[in-house]
RNA sequence: GCGAGAGUGGCGGAACGGUAGACGCGCUAGACUUAGGAUCUAGUGAGGAAACUCAUGCGGGUUCAAAUCCCGCCUCUCGCACCA
C-alpha cells in the first residue's frame, strides 16, 4: 500500500491547480456570488508565523466550503504596502522602502502559497503601485471637491520616534501605536478628512451589521455620541469689562442651578481676553505647563486637580448669578466647547476641584440615597437622577422633565439649545513621511490651493536617495526640488506641490472595491463588477483593526455612496475576528500573543516540511474555537497528522472492494453530514474536525471494515474534508478514479429521517444520580419504560425499601426516579 | 472606575437545563519489532480493595435534574477611561 506522502501530494496538487488556473474566479457568472475577504497584510520583513496562518486557513476553509455549496467565490489577496510599518522596516534595514517592500512581498507570497489557499493571484493588488494609488488620490480629490478634505492649523499628535503627525486613533495610552514613543502636541497645518460629518451614519448603520458585538461596542464608544444642551454664559472680562458669550456643553441641564463656577480649558481662546492683569503671569505659566505635560499624564484619573482663577466672572443665564471663571486642564479643548459649567454637587470631577479650591457646593438634585455625612453635607458628588431643589420655578421637577423644560426655556430666550457632541474627531490625514501617497494638491502664489487635475494623476512618489523622516515637521519630499517645483494647473505660474503624504490607512479604505476588477484602467473600480460582487459577504481578520481600519473603510464607503459611485453604504456585511495564537515566552515567562519581539514564534515552514500543509491547516483549526485566543502546543500537530495517515490507510484499504450500502453506515453518514454542516455553518471548525476524527475511529474498527463500507460514504467524507485538507482530498479523490477536481463536486445533503434512530439509550437516574442505562425503542410508552427501568438490577437495589415519590420521564432523554 | 468576555483532568479543549470531561496531546501497559521517537490494542478526573463517594473559580438559590438559569463574591484577559 502507498504510504501517505504529503510532500509529493502537496507539490503535485499545487502545480495542477496553478496549471489549470483552478483558483481563477470568473469576472461575472450566473451563479450567486460569495465574496470572502481576508484583511490584506502589510508586507512585513519577519514573515509569517503560525498565528498569521490561523486567520488565512479559517477564511480559506470557509471560501472552499462556499464554493462546494455552489457559489461563485471571490477570495483574493494583496498588499497594504504604503505607510509606517513598511517604511519603518525599510529604515531599520537601511534598504529603500520600494526595494524592501518588493522583497518582503516576494517572501510573504511564497509563504502564503504554502497555505494552499484558493487565492486568485491574478487579482493581486498593491497599494503602493502607482496604478493603484492613482485612484487613492482620485478619491481624495472627490472628497476635496465636496469639502470633505480641508487644511487646518491645529495641535496634532506628533510622534517624535516616527517623526510624523498621527491620527487620534493611532495614539494608544498616549503612545504611538507603531513605535511606542510618547506622543506630544504640536501645532501644524494638517490635511483633515471630515469623518465627523458621518458620525451619525457610522453609528446608526452598525446595528444592521453581522459583526461581533464587541467590535460594534468599541466603535460606538469611539464615536461617543452624547446628547445634551449648549448653554451660553456671559463672561465679563476682568481686564476691560467687555462681555463675551461663552457656550458650554452639558448633558445635565437639570443641574444648571447648581453651577457654582465655570472652567475653561487652558487652550481656550477666550482666556487671554478675560484674565485679570495680576493673574496674567500665573495663567500663562499654567498654560505653558499644561502644554508640556504629556497627554497621558494630563488625562490620568488619579492625578490631583490643578487650576488657576482668572478673576473674571460668568453670569448663569438661568438665575443671573455671578460665578467665578477658572482654567484647568481637566477640561479638554477638543471636546464640546472646551468649557464647562461646574456642578460640584452632582459631578465627581467638579466636586473634587471644588473641595481643593474651596468653591461652594450647592445641591440641586434631591435623592434619598445621596452620600451624606452626619451633618447632612454631601461627602461626594451625587451623579444620579432625582427631584430638583433650589432651582427656582423648576424645583420639584424630575431630572428628566427638568432637562426638557430648562432646555426649552433657554432656547426660547436664545441662551441655549439642544446639541449633540461626539468624541469622534476629524481624521488627521497628513503624514510627514516619504512612503505614502502624495496628497494631490498644488500651491500657487496666484490661485492658492489648487487640486491636481484628474488627468494628471497619479502624482508619482519620486525616486529618492534620502527617504528618512526629517523631524522638521516637513516631509522628506520637501527636499526634492524636482518634486516640489511644478506649475499651477490653473494659471501656469510656478507653484509648489504639497509634500505631505497620506497615512497608512488610505489604501485599505477602498481596496475591497478594486479586487472585482483590479486591472481596470478608467476608474478606481469597475462599477459593473462591483455591483455583482459587493458588499463583502465575510470579512476575516484580527480584532486589532476594530476601530482604525474598519471605521475608515466604512467612512470611505459612505462617501462613495453619497457621491453616487456605489449602491451600498456598508462594505462588510459580516465580520469575523479570529483569536490570537499565544505561546509561552521565554523572556517573560508568560503566555503571550505570538510575536517576533517576544521570541515566542513558531515557524510554519518546518512544520510544513515535517507534517505537511494539510496537517498544519487541520491543527490550526483543531486547536480551539476560532474566535477564542488559544495556546500553541508544539506536539499538538501530531494528532491531526496521525488522523490524516489513518484516514489515508482506510481509504486505500477500501478502494478496491467497496461494500454495499448498509443501514448502520448510511445512518452514520447522514449523521456526519448533518454534524459537519452544522458545525461549519456555526464556525465551529474545531468540533467539525473532531467529528471527522470520530468518524474515522468508527470506520477503523475491524468489524466495520470487515463488513464493508460503501463508496458514497467515503466520497461524501472526502468532499466534506476537502476544504480543510485540500491536497489530501484531491489526491484520494483521484485515487478513487475521478478525473475532475473534488472542488467541482457539490456539498453532500443529509436526510433528517435517516439520522433519527429507532433505538435510543436512556440514562436512568435515582434522585438525579446516574444508576443505569436502558436501550429502548424510540416509541416505547412511558409506563413500559418506567417498568423496565425499575427492573434494572442496579436500580432495583436502590429502590429496595424506598417509596417512589415522583417519576420524571422525558421521552428519548432521561428517566429520573425520586425516592 | 466603567463596559465586555472567560474560569471544566497533567495540557488544548467538548457538552440544546438531562450519562460532565467528546476529540486530541501527554502518560501507563501490552503487541509487532534488531530497535522504536513508526504503527496497532487497551487504559487514563480524584479518592477507595470494593460498594461507592467527591468533582466544572468561591458562596448561596431555583429545579426531579445546573458547567449551563438567578443572586453575591474572587481571579484573569481585553477594550474605554477627567468626553462634562
Amino acid at each position: 500500500m502507498i504510504p501517505y506522502d504529503h510532500k509529493k501530494i502537496e507539490r503535485k496538487w499545487r502545480k495542477i491547480w496553478e496549471d489549470r488556473e483552478a483558483h481563477k474566479t470568473p469576472q461575472i457568472s450566473d451563479k450567486s456570488k460569495y465574496y470572502c475577504l481576508d484583511m490584506f497584510p502589510y508586507p512585513s520583513g519577519s514573515g509569517l508565523h503560525v498565528g498569521h496562518w490561523r486567520g488565512y486557513v479559517l477564511s480559506d476553509v470557509w471560501a472552499r466550503y462556499k464554493k462546494l455549496q455552489g457559489y461563485n467565490v471571490l477570495h483574493p489577496m494583496g498588499w497594504d504596502s504604503f505607510g509606517l510599518p513598511a517604511e519603518n522596516d525599510a529604515i531599520k534595514k537601511g534598504i529603500h522602502p520600494k526595494i524592501n517592500t518588493q522583497r518582503n512581498i516576494q517572501n510573504m507570497k511564497r509563504q502564503l502559497k504554502e497555505i494552499g489557499a484558493m487565492y486568485d493571484w491574478s487579482r493581486e493588488i498593491n497599494t503602493s503601485d502607482p496604478r493603484y494609488y492613482k485612484w487613492t488620490q482620485w478619491i481624495f480629490l472627490q472628497m476635496y471637491k465636496r469639502g470633505l478634505a480641508y487644511k487646518k492649523l491645529m495641535p496634532i499628535n506628533w510622534c517624535p520616534g516616527c517623526k510624523t503627525g498621527l491620527a487620534n486613533e493611532e495614539v494608544i495610552e498616549g503612545k504611538c501605536e507603531r513605535c511606542g514613543s510618547r506622543v506630544v502636541k504640536k501645532d501644524m497645518e494638517q490635511w483633515m478628512l471630515r469623518i465627523t460629518e458621518y458620525a451619525d451614519s457610522l453609528l446608526y448603520d452598525l446595528k444592521n451589521l453581522d459583526w461581533p458585538e464587541k467590535v460594534k461596542v468599541m466603535q460606538v464608544n469611539w464615536i461617543g455620541r452624547s446628547e445634551g444642551t449648549e448653554v451660553i454664559f456671559k463672561v465679563i472680562s476682568s481686564k476691560d469689562s467687555r462681555e463675551y458669550n461663552l457656550p458650554v456643553f452639558t448633558t445635565r441641564p437639570d443641574t444648571l442651578f447648581g453651577a457654582t463656577y465655570v472652567v475653561l480649558s487652558p487652550e481656550h481662546e477666550i482666556v487671554q481676553k478675560i484674565v485679570s492683569s495680576p493673574k496674567e503671569r500665573e495663567v500663562f505659566e499654567y498654560i505653558k505647563h499644561s502644554k508640556e505635560t504629556p497627554e497621558i499624564e494630563r488625562v490620568s484619573v488619579e492625578r490631583e486637580k490643578t487650576g488657576v482663577f482668572t478673576e473674571a466672572y460668568a453670569i448663569n443665564p438661568v438665575n443671573n448669578e455671578k460665578i467665578p471663571v477658572w482654567i484647568s486642564d481637566y477640561v479638554l479643548i477638543s471636546y464640546g466647547t472646551g468649557a464647562i459649567m461646574a456642578v460640584p454637587a452632582h459631578d465627581e470631577r467638579d466636586f473634587e476641584f471644588a473641595k481643593k479650591f474651596c468653591l461652594p457646593v450647592r445641591e440641586v438634585i434631591y435623592h434619598k440615597d445621596s452620600p451624606r455625612d452626619k451633618k447632612g453635607n454631601l461627602i461626594k458628588a451625587y451623579t444620579g437622577e432625582g427631584r430638583l431643589i433650589n432651582s427656582g420655578e423648576f424645583s420639584g421637577l424630575s431630572s428628566e422633565e427638568a432637562r426638557e423644560k430648562i432646555t426649552q426655556w433657554l432656547t426660547k430666550k436664545g441662551l441655549g439649545k439642544k446639541t449633540v457632541s461626539y468624541k469622534l474627531r476629524d481624521w488627521v490625514f497628513s503624514r510627514q513621511r516619504y512612503w505614502g501617497e502624495p496628497i494631490p494638491i498644488v500651491y500657487c502664489p496666484k490661485c492658492g490651493e489648487v487640486p491636481v487635475p484628474e488627468k494628471d494623476l497619479p502624482v508619482r512618489l519620486p525616486e529618492v536617495e534620502r527617504y528618512k523622516p526629517t523631524g522638521t515637521g516637513k516631509s522628506p519630499l520637501e527636499n526634492i526640488p524636482e518634486f516640489v517645483n511644478t506649475i499651477c494647473p490653473t494659471c501656469g505660474s510656478p507653484a509648489r506641490r504639497e509634500t505631505d503624504t497620506m497615512p497608512q490607512w488610505a489604501g485599505s479604505c477602498w481596496y475591497f472595491l478594486r479586487y472585482p476588477n483590479p486591472h481596470f484602467q478608467e476608474f478606481p473600480f469597475d462599477k459593473e463588477a462591483v455591483r455583482y460582487w459587493l458588499p463583502v459577504d465575510a470579512y476575516i481578520g484580527g480584532i486589532e483593526h476594530a476601530i482604525l481600519h474598519l471605521l475608515y473603510a466604512r467612512f470611505f464607503t459612505k462617501v462613495l455612496y453619497d457621491l453616487g459611485y456605489i449602491e451600498f453604504n456598508e462594505p462588510f456585511k459580516r465580520l469575523f475576528n479570529q483569536g490570537m495564537v499565544c505561546r509561552r515566552s521565554e523572556k517573560s515567562g508568560k503566555v503571550e500573543k505570538m510575536s517576533k519581539s517576544k521570541g515566542n514564534v513558531v515557524n510554519p515552514d518546518e512544520l510544513v516540511k515535517k507534517y505537511g500543509t494539510d496537517a498544519l491547516r487541520l491543527y490550526e483549526l483543531f486547536i480551539g474555537p476560532p474566535e477564542a485566543d488559544c495556546e500553541w502546543t508544539d506536539r499538538g500537530i501530531e494528532g491531526t497528522y496521525r488522523f490524516l495517515k489513518r484516514m489515508w490507510d482506510i481509504v486505500l484499504k477500501l478502494k478496491d472492494n467497496f461494500g454495499k450500502e448498509r443501514e448502520t453506515i448510511v445512518k452514520r453518514r447522514h449523521r456526519l453530514i448533518y454534524d459537519i454542516t452544522q458545525r461549519i455553518e456555526n464556525f465551529k471548525f474545531n468540533t467539525a474536525i473532531s467529528g471527522f476524527m470520530e468518524f474515522i475511529n468508527f470506520l477503523s474498527k475491524d468489524e466495520v471494515l470487515d463488513k464493508g463500507v460503501d463508496k458514497e460514504t467515503i466520497e461524501d467524507l472526502l468532499i466534506m474534508l476537502s476544504p480543510f485538507a485540500p491536497h489530501f482530498c484531491e489526491e484520494l479523490w483521484e485515487i478513487l478514479g475521478h478525473s475532475r477536481s473534488i472542488f467541482e463536486e457539490s456539498w453532500p445533503k443529509y436526510d433528517l429521517k435517516l439520522i433519527e434512530s429507532d433505538m435510543v439509550s436512556i440514562p436512568v437516574q435515582i434522585n438525579g444520580k446516574l444508576r443505569g442505562e436502558l436501550r429502548l425503542r424510540k416509541d416505547t410508552s412511558e409506563q413500559e419504560a418506567i417498568e423496565k427501568a425499575k427492573s434494572l438490577g442496579k436500580v432495583k437495589k436502590y429502590l429496595e425499601g424506598k417509596e417512589i415519590k415522583k417519576v420524571i420521564f422525558v421521552p428519548g432523554k432521561i428517566i429520573n426516579l425520586v425516592v
